[in-house]
DNA sequence: GTTGTGACACATT
DNA sequence: AAATGTGCCACAA
């Protein structure tokens, strides 16, 4: 069956491990488009199960929360990154150690 | 049923 | 180097 790509965008999202973070631009490759990111927001906006799609894991290519729109508050995703053991360097995240590495198969 | 917008990223100018 | 345009999917009006 194939899923559409709201629903892959939600499995590789599941998919980030404890402690780390994932661009939209990964997580729309591993969904299947690098040109998805734009769907990647909207996946997360309308964030239809945020018991397994943790939305703040989720950055931009900055290393920083969307710039339009934050999740609930703004301050509400350092404080959920900072208690997986996530260092928030500003307002940004030290992408460079906690930015999620795809594995490749 | 069509048009426009939206949590981004990349290519090109 | 920076700014603009382009591409993709889903949903609202």
């Amino acid at each position: 069956m194939e899923q559409s790509a709201f629903e892959k965008i939600y499995e590789a999202v599941k998919q980030i491990p404890y402690g780390q973070v994932a661009t939209y631009g990964q997580i729309a490759a591993l969904a299947g488009n690098k040109r998805w990111a734009r769907v990647v927001g909207y996946a997360l906006h309308v964030n239809p199960d945020p018991d397994h799609i943790p939305c703040y894991r989720v950055v931009n290519k900055e290393g920083r929360v969307s710039d339009a729109f934050a999740f609930g508050g703004g301050n509400r995703q350092m404080e959920l990154l900072k208690a997986e053991g996530v260092e928030f360097t500003g307002d940004c995240v030290n992408m460079a150690q906690y930015q999620w590495e795809r594995p490749v198969y």
